[in-house]
RNA sequence: GGCGUCGUACCCAAGUGGUCUAAGGGAACGGUUUGCAAAACCGCUAUUCGCCGGUUCGAAUCCGGCCGACGCCUCCA
């Protein structure tokens, strides 16, 4: 049975979407004024895994990943640079989705961007002024009455009354009916250079939270199964969608929360004063792999911080090399394909559908390696076998995604392997060893076993 | 001030009432194996789960208090 913690109940749930075998989620994009840090990609890489696990379970899943293009930030750096916003924030999502690309991130399915459902948004806001939820003030600005709707701080178990203010509000020159009502349309100011649209109240631009209400309409319908996004998310994001969507649509928005915690750096939080601000081509330059970023930060559970430390790299490597020489014992082994599996893939499943326990599921496959690597090892392991071991595998790594493509061996290393061997034969140790330090000087890992040598990357 | 999360071995990290004298990985050490290595395997590293009480036949798991780390309440994955 498939369960997640749903943060809106704040317990695990059995998971039944609205329609049967089929999924609809939201996942909350990049705005895209700068490069995504790996902080950014650990939210998504959950939500890869959470939708690797649902295709694994047989939910055809339908995603939406939206592309936040316009907002304070990205106008910011449009007229910092003295570029045109469109400019500024074409060249993020290029980076972005390089990025995501280059960690295996299945695509979504749709990356509306927000400048492109401007009207949606519009017609949503609409419908908020028209119900009484909205209203407009003196600058052609428009609000969302907190008020007006009582089951706002629902997600977050927010008591409006007893939050502090913050100073921001406290010195808002807007008029406010209530100062924590948040924006729906922004009144067009000078700082906003030419980003602007004509909207019933006048040239403005969008608020903070409503794309992502007016986009999860359009792509999913009012009411839809899941939606994502980092714990930051929660407050006041969200909470925020709920109560445009729900008093808009006067149905029932979404059934399930799902929220990632937070990426620590070597125990703190990341800042670019400390210098611990990590994008993903700052690690691909420090020699990490990605199948190294995903084990890190899939090796722990999508509600607990990570610490993301420069010394787990090994570990990671370590991991993924168990595997692989898992995989090429197996290889020699396995004579047909077979459609089965170990009994093992049973309790790594129980452990993916009880809330994505990815690393509980973890610990069964390398469980299970230990036992197929003494098999192996007595040579007790049939072929048939080791053809369901290979499925089991595929099987995991169409999950966790960990297993590199092969490397092709360089012609040069095959050579140095091959006058190895001539002189391992005739126990020329000293030359043979001179030669397999040659050959790890080129990053290959030379193993001798009875059936001769073999090459990995180091 | 309000809301919430977490504290498990040298490190990482599951488990959330009995199968737990606590999974799995990394690391160290000692073995088997090997020409030597590597890989693989075996042994070893928590009678104990931040501390103190309570509930219970039984708690790492529930309740209360304390200590410590952290997050949100302002844009943020």
């Amino acid at each position: 049975m498939l369960r997640f913690y749903n943060s809106l109940t704040q317990k695990k749930e059995k998971f039944v979407p609205n329609e049967e075998g089929k999924v609809k989620l939201y996942t909350c994009g990049p705005t895209v004024y700068d490069t995504a840090h790996i902080g950014n990609f650990r939210t998504f890489l959950f939500e890869d895994f959470l939708k690797r696990v649902l295709i694994a379970l047989g939910f055809e899943v339908f995603h939406i990943m939206n592309i936040t293009d316009v907002d304070d930030k990205t106008i910011q750096k449009a007229r910092d640079k003295q570029k045109s916003l469109s400019k500024i924030t074409d060249h993020y999502t290029k980076i972005f989705k390089r990025d995501s690309a280059e960690l295996k991130i299945i695509p979504a399915d749709v990356y509306p961007a927000a400048t492109k459902h401007i009207r949606g948004m519009i017609n949503m806001i609409q419908k908020l002024m028209d119900k009484g939820h909205a209203y407009k003030t003196d600058d052609g600005s428009v609000f969302f009455s907190i008020e007006s709707f009582k089951g706002y701080g629902s997600l977050t178990n927010i008591n409006v009354s007893k939050m502090r203010q913050s100073k921001r509000v406290e010195s808002d020159e807007y008029s406010l009916d209530n100062p924590r009502d948040f924006a729906l349309w922004k009144a067009h100011k000078e700082e906003d250079i030419d980003v602007f649209w004509d909207s019933p109240w006048g040239r403005g631009r969008p608020g903070w939270h409503i794309e992502c209400s007016a986009m999860s309409v359009e792509y999913l319908g009012n009411h839809f199964d899941i939606h994502c996004g980092g714990v930051d998310n929660k407050f006041p994001h969200h909470e925020n969608e709920i109560a445009q969507s729900v008093c808009a649509l006067g149905t029932p928005f979404v059934n399930y929360w799902l929220h990632a915690e937070y990426l620590l750096v070597n125990g703190g939080k990341m800042s670019k004063s400390l210098g611990n601000y990590y994008c993903l081509s700052d690690l691909y330059e420090k020699g990490f792999t990605t199948e190294e970023i995903r084990y890190i930060l899939l090796s722990t559970h999508y509600r607990t911080k990570v610490d993301f430390r420069l010394d787990k790299q090994h570990e990671a490597k370590k991991v993924i090399q168990r595997i692989q020489e898992l995989k090429s014992r197996l290889e020699s082994i396995s004579s047909s394909v077979s459609t089965g599996f170990p009994d093992e893939t049973n309790s790594f499943n129980l452990a993916l559908e009880n809330d994505l326990d990815s690393p509980k599921a973890m610990s069964v496959f390398f469980d299970w390696i230990r036992k197929t690597n003494i098999k192996v090892d007595k040579n007790k392991l049939i072929a048939k076998k080791a053809a369901e071991g290979l499925n089991f595998i595929a099987y995991f790594d169409s999950i966790y995604g960990l297993l590199p493509k092969k490397e092709s061996i360089p012609q040069d290393i095959l050579d140095l392997v091959a006058e190895r061997e001539e002189a391992r034969r005739n126990g020329e140790w000293e030359k043979s060893d001179r030669l397999r330090n040659l050959i790890a000087s080129e990053g290959w890992l030379v193993k001798d076993t009875p059936s001769g040598s073999k090459l990995s990357v180091k």
